[in-house]
Parts: C-alpha cells; sequence; structure tokens
DNA sequence: ACAATGACATAAG
DNA sequence: GCTTATGCCATTG
C-alpha cells in the first residue's frame, strides 16, 4: 500500500485546520510545496476513510465552493458542517470568502516549519 | 516505465 | 459570473 508521505502531510495540514476555518486545495499543495498540486491533495482526501479523524469538509475549493465531483449527497452535509462551525454560505452554495477573508486559515510560522518543514524519512 | 484517472486551478471565450 | 479547455501532481492499473 502506500500511504504515504504526501498523504500524510495533507492529513497533518488538515488536521490543525481550527473549526470555523477553511483551506483550499491550491493553498494546501503551495503549503506543502507543490504549487500546481491541487488535484493531488483532492486524491489524498478521496482516500480517506469515513472514520478518519481529518476534517476533510474544512477544505473547499479556492473559488468558495464545495466539490461536486464527490457526491451530491456529501457536498450538502459538508455545507451543514461548515455551517455548524459558523462559515457562512451565499444563496450558490458558494462561501463568503474573497482574496482576504480571514477564514483561510494559516499556520504559525514554527508550527509551519515543523509541519511541512524537513519530515522524517519514511520512505521505503 | 507508460497510460489513465481524479474532492483542483487557471486561462480563455 | 459561468462554461469550456488545458495544465499539474500523485496514485493506480
Amino acid at each position: 500500500m502506500a500511504a504515504l508521505n504526501f498523504n500524510q502531510r495533507v492529513y497533518a495540514l488538515v488536521r490543525r485546520i481550527p473549526p470555523g476555518n477553511i483551506l483550499t486545495y491550491g493553498r494546501i499543495a503551495q503549503m506543502l510545496g507543490v504549487p500546481r498540486g491541487a488535484r493531488a491533495v483532492g486524491w489524498a482526501l478521496n482516500a480517506l476513510a469515513p472514520n478518519s479523524d481529518v476534517p476533510w469538509y474544512r477544505v473547499v475549493t479556492v473559488s468558495g465552493r464545495i466539490t461536486e465531483k464527490f457526491e451530491p449527497h456529501h457536498a450538502d452535509m459538508q455545507r451543514a458542517l461548515l455551517e455548524a462551525e459558523g462559515v457562512q454560505f451565499d444563496d450558490k452554495d458558494h462561501l463568503k470568502i474573497r482574496r482576504h477573508n480571514a477564514i483561510i486559515w494559516s499556520p504559525p510560522l514554527p508550527e509551519y516549519v515543523d509541519l511541512i518543514g524537513d519530515f522524517p524519512g519514511e520512505q521505503t
């Protein structure tokens, strides 16, 4: 199996997102050092187990819209989970996030380095 | 190692 | 602002 370094990092980062805050796929990828690796982040969450402790619902698209590619059912659930944490939506199911909104979480620098920086070798 | 896939992002119409 | 087309990355067959 290959539940590996990259996915592990995505999970670790998503777990650090506080309630009421959100993060985009692209932003996560950029934090991991792969600015164009948004799809890979989505793939990591796709392989995530339903009972996982990773708050996958706090990850949205850069347009402030919940992914519909997965299952419409879950999209509705994701919206409910976010609303429960105080995240506000528009009538068109898109988040009220702008280029400079505060709900887009950003980790403290020390934690950022500890998280994204040099990770213990887990390859092979 | 090559080809295909997929919870995305960006550019163009 | 929305839809379509192309690009990117990691994972899987």
